[in-house]
Order: C-alpha cells, then structure tokens, then sequence
RNA sequence: GGGGUGGUAGUUCAGCUGGUUAGAACGCCGGCCUGUCACGUCGGAGGUCGCGGGUUCGAGUCCCGUCCACCCCGCCA
C-alpha cells in the first residue's frame, strides 16, 4: 500500500513519485490549495492538493477530516523557499498529491490526537485507541519495547533460558492479596493468578535448567498508585551455583547494557553498595534517592544533654532523635514550617522541631539547649548560617520513616533532583524478619524462601525472638533514584532450613505440607543453591521515559478502581456462568 | 477503610456574597480564502451544571448523601 513512511520522506527523494498512507493529523484548507500533515508510526509530512496539479483531486480534499485515513500517491518535492518548517523533521519536503483516496473516516473526536491533549486519564482510556495515537506515548511503548529486546538479548547471550510458567496456579499464604480464578472442573476450588513465578523458578533450578528468565506478568490485588497496576511485568531470573555478588554483578552488567541499547545512555560508575542499616541510619530508608545528599545525622547522645522535655522523654522510653540540614532554609515562614510539620505529622510523628541558624540560633527550644551544644548538633549535621535544622524524636521506625520522606521532600523544594541521572544503588544485608506487632510473629522481610546469611545460620536456630531479629538475609535490593526496580536473593536450598524458615513464621508443618510441600520435596532431591532476582519493569521503564505514572507505559491501564475504561472489564456474568461454577453472590451493600 | 483535589458544551476551563437568557477557548457544521504548518476570516449548532435528596420565593452556587477520576495514608512477602 506504500512506498514510504511519512516520517522518512528526505530531501533524498525529491523528484521520485511515492506512496504513503496515514492518518490526517491536521488539515488546513486554503480555499486554493490544501495542506494535510500525514502521520503514521514514523512522523508526519505535510501534503499538497493543489488545483493546478488535478482539479478533481483537489477538490475532493475538501471532503478530508481530522484522523481520517488516506492514501496518497504523489511526488516529493522541495518546498519553495521561506515555507521550510524547521521544527520537522521532513519539513523541507512536501508531497504533491496526484492520487489519494480516503481509506476510513473518522466521526468527530472525543478529544484532541495531540501530544499536549490535557483530556482527563479516564476519557483517554475509553478511547485509548485514540490515546495510543499520540506520538509522546508511542514514544514511551517502543522505548518499552527495546527495553524488552535488550533484556532478552542480555540474557540469552549468558545462556539464560526463557520458560513459562503457569498463570493458573495455587494461592499461598503470606504476601498480597490474591486474584482468584475459580476451577469449573473442581467446584469449591480456586486458582489463584501468580503474585511472581517464585516456586515455580526454583523448582526450574532443582530440575536442572540452571538459568531461567521469564518476561512474565504477576497479579497482585491491593489498592493502586501512580506506580503501581494489579497487574504488572517482571524480568524474572533465576540462577543456579551462584552467590549473591555474582548475580549483583550479572544484573548489573545487564541493567549497564539494556539502558545503553534502549535509551542510549552509558552508565559508568559502579552501582553504589549499601548496608540496609547504613541505608536507615543515613537516609531513613531502604530505597534512599541518592541524586542528593541531605543525610540524616542521630543526634540522640548529643541532645540526651538538654533540657528539652520531648527530646528527653522519647530517649527515655527507647526512642531516637535524629536530624536534617534544609541548606539555605532558615529563612522559613511560620507558614513553611506548619506544612512541613503537617506533613511530617501524617506519617505519625508527634511533631516536628526546628532550630533556624542566623547570626544566633533561633527556635522556640534554643533555652533548652545549653552553650556549645547547639554547635556540636550542627556541626554533626554538616549545617551552616542560613541553614534550618529539622528535629524528629520517635521510636526509631517512625523517625527514619518521617525523615526519610522530609529528605524527599527537602530535595524537591530545593530542586535538588535532576531528571536524566541515573543513581543506581544495591542494598544488601536486610534483616531476615521483620515483626508484626498485629500478630506477634515474624514475617519474612523479602519472602520465607530467602536464605539467611551463613554466619547467621546460629541465630537462625536460636529460640528467643531477639536473636531471630538479628538474622540477616542473603537478600539484595536494587534502588534507581528512589525507586525500589527489583529485588531478590540467595535461596534456601535445604530442607531442614526451609522447614526451620516455616516454623519461624508460624507456619506449621502440615499448613507448608499443604501450601508449599511440592518445592519442599524437591528441596529433598537434590536442590542445587540458587538465587534469583526480580525487575519491575514497568517501574524501571516509567523511569527511563519520564514518566509521571506507571500508566503512561502500559498500553491498556486500569483506573484507581482497578477496572478497564476500554473494554469495562471487570463486569458481571451470566446466571448460567455462576450456576457452573457453583458460586452464589452475597454482595454486603 | 481514611485524608485531599476535581466533576459545568464534544474537550479544557471560567462562572463573585444564591437572583433575568450559564460564558470563553479549542473542536464540530456551513461560507470565503493559492503557501499554511496553533493558518486566517465570517456565520451557526451545541448544556439533565455527575446523580439523588434537602434548605429557599429562587440553587451551577448553600447543606446531606452517593457515584466517578486523580494524588496520598493504610495495604502492596
């Protein structure tokens, strides 16, 4: 049906008759002469229907509208001189339509076919057809997928093999909440949509397959956000005889190469190396955005000094106090400094206190703190004249976790955070377990098939709960500017272990019999070590676009209420549907 | 489950302390126009003010409820 593609009409064919076909981006119709910009994948090229070429032609022009879909045959020519468009890229040539005919209408449009539409997320994904049209987002899908491409052509090239596994398959306990999908052959049983492919990755290592990786959608059914979908894409890998610094360096060479081939970008420095207690202590949490700087500083052994009740109190009961420079905020109103602790309260910290260092120390609480003392503070956070000391006194959770998003919010107002860097950082070393007070029993930080650290095998089998808090993971995080883009860790490879793990977790014996027996047995036959890792790879895209949401690099999203504008999915079914598979409906009003 | 923001023409929005016939831009339809590329120009059509109640002589505007979209908290091993 074409020659060429609209985008790829050069000043190379002037003179030679082409064919193109497309979409009509915009026309202008001149009375005398008419112009179409023709869009398809490509780009655009701007067309001429002019009288003195073919009057018929031209005047069937005038029928054209916005998206319809036409066929033109004409010749390529330069475009006389002070009409070359410069912000296009085939705007020195112009086609002169001998022929055209219209393939499709298009009835008038919801909204605009335009990169700056500013038609609401949930109009667009009705007519995502048309939403998808928008070159910005055509940007984003082939960005996704020579992400794809480089992933897959990385990991064949180190011998990794691509294997299903299946989407139906078992509910577990632990973790999300599961998309269930009831069994019309077994009535009263479910299956339930994969989370991630974990047991079956690891049974592929037992079995022999030694690397697997799998491009594979997982189904998670918890409340949505801008960064995350009930459904959602991994790059899943899993290796056998490995330990953790020979993947770290496997995914590291690979993340190196796939944002080289995809977004033609060399990242040079070696991945920052964190410990997850170094992560907390500097930053307050286990994904720091490390575009910039605003450490946290403890600054509980100074102020235990002072005579500042809340400060003393919180140190008393077991609490921290820690600290954050704002670089050059002293100047803040009553009013920044209410939102500030607004926001900080939201996240359950009682309050916020501040100290603003001018020519004196200025605050509320300096009467509290005696000579000298409010230097050495500042001098532990780095701070100078000008610069506005932030205070959080808590339990150690609650302060790193205020902290940590005030760091955030602190690099924002300070415009501190730069698009187009690239900060990767590993974080090792987590805690195996992490408590939950609701239940009184640990859970597994990462999940109860991750190996504890070998020189915390003793702990591992010690019975009081605070040694247990003290077992470390075999377990690695990958963070890119703030963003947690994948996870994973050295396995559990013994029975006897995963058997310990379960009990840890309160999980008895019979329960992991029913839930998980089939990876013990094999854990039983001859289970080589083996480790893995999993990538987000919508997150990791989204971040590679510029995306703001994780929406704009998924071709047919759902909205906040996990439903589907396009196709209205999810709906109701049919009498007979239900009746098939046993299920009556109790909808609580 | 909770907090916030929003919902008025096809679209994006304005609409003041409640008051006559609810406006603008873009889009759409028609006319004019031979060098535009945000074309220009003249004219026209287009509204269940998300939905349901209430207050009032009178509600787009105030109150209550509800639905939807987005952001966040909880949740997401």
């Amino acid at each position: 049906m074409r020659t060429h593609k609209c985008g790829e009409v050069t000043g190379t064919d002037i003179g030679s008759e082409i064919k193109i076909v497309g979409w009509t981006n915009k026309w202008r119709d001149h009375g005398g002469v008419v112009f179409i910009d023709l869009r398809d994948r490509s780009g655009l090229v701007q067309v001429v229907f002019s009288p003195e070429s073919d009057e018929a032609v031209h005047k069937a022009a005038h029928k054209v509208r916005n998206e319809y879909v036409i066929q033109v045959s004409g010749s390529v020519r330069a475009r006389p001189e002070g009409t070359v468009n410069e912000s296009l890229p085939t705007g020195a040539v112009e086609v002169v339509v001998k022929e055209f005919k219209i393939l499709n209408e298009c009835k008038p449009l919801p909204f605009m076919v335009d990169d700056d539409t500013d038609a609401s997320e949930s109009l667009r994904y009705k007519h995502r057809y048309l939403d998808l049209r928008r070159p910005i987002i055509q940007k984003n899908l082939i960005l996704r997928h020579k992400t794809t491409k480089a992933f897959r052509d990385y990991l064949d090239g180190e011998g990794f093999l691509d294997i299903e596994t299946p989407i139906l398959t078992k509910s577990t306990p632990e973790g999300a909440r599961d998309y269930l999908v009831p069994s019309r052959t077994n009535p009263g049983s479910f299956f339930a949509l994969p989370q991630s492919p974990q047991i079956f990755k690891q049974i592929l290592m037992v079995a022999g397959l030694e690397r697997y990786y799998q491009i594979v959608r997982c189904f998670r059914d918890e409340d949505l956000r801008a960064d995350r979908q009930p459904e959602f894409t991994q790059v899943d890998m899993e290796l056998s005889f490995v330990n953790s610094e020979e993947i770290m360096t496997l995914i590291e060479h690979m993340i190196k190469h796939v944002f080289k081939e995809a977004l033609g970008t060399e990242i040079k420095e070696q991945f920052v190396r964190l410990t997850y207690k170094d992560a907390m202590d500097r930053y307050g949490c286990d994904k720091p955005d490390l575009r910039f700087g605003l450490e946290l500083a403890d600054v509980s052994d100074l102020v235990k000094d002072s005579e500042f009740k809340v400060f003393l109190d919180t140190l008393k009961r077991g609490g921290i106090v820690k600290a954050i420079a704002g670089k050059g905020l002293a100047g803040y109103s009553r009013k920044d400094l209410d939102d500030l602790t607004k926001e900080v309260q939201g996240y359950g910290a009682k309050g916020l206190a501040w100290i603003k260092i001018k020519d004196d120390y200025e605050s509320p609480i300096v009467k509290f703190f005696p000579d000298g003392l409010l230097d050495k503070i500042k001098e532990r956070l780095g701070a100078e004249k000008g610069d506005l000391m932030l205070f959080v006194a808590d339990r150690v959770n609650v302060t790193n976790d205020c902290l940590s998003r005030l760091r955030n919010e602190l690099g924002r107002r300070l415009e501190l955070i730069s698009d187009n860097v690239y900060k990767f950082a590993w974080v090792t070393d987590f805690p195996l377990f992490e408590w939950n007070e609701d239940e009184k029993r640990h859970e597994a930080m990462h999940h109860p098939f991750t190996s504890p650290m070998e020189e915390d095998l003793e702990l591992f089998f010690k019975e009081d709960a605070e040694s247990q808090s003290r077992i470390r993971a075999q377990a690695y995080d990958i963070v890119l500017n703030g963003c947690e883009i994948g996870g994973g860790s050295i396995r559990i490879h013994k029975k006897e272990v995963q058997d310990r793990m379960f009990h840890l977790l309160g999980i008895e014996a019979e329960e992991a019999n029913s839930k998980f027996g089939f990876l013990l047995d094999a854990l039983d036959h001859g289970a080589p070590p083996h480790g893995g890792l999993a990538l987000g790879l919508d997150r990791l895209v989204m971040i590679m676009c510029g995306a703001r949401s994780i929406r704009d690099v998924i071709a047919f999203p759902k909205t906040q209420k996990a439903a589907c504008p396009l196709s209205n999915a999810p709906s109701e079914v049919s009498a007979k549907q239900l009746e098939e598979l046993g299920i009556k409906l109790d909808i609580k009003e």
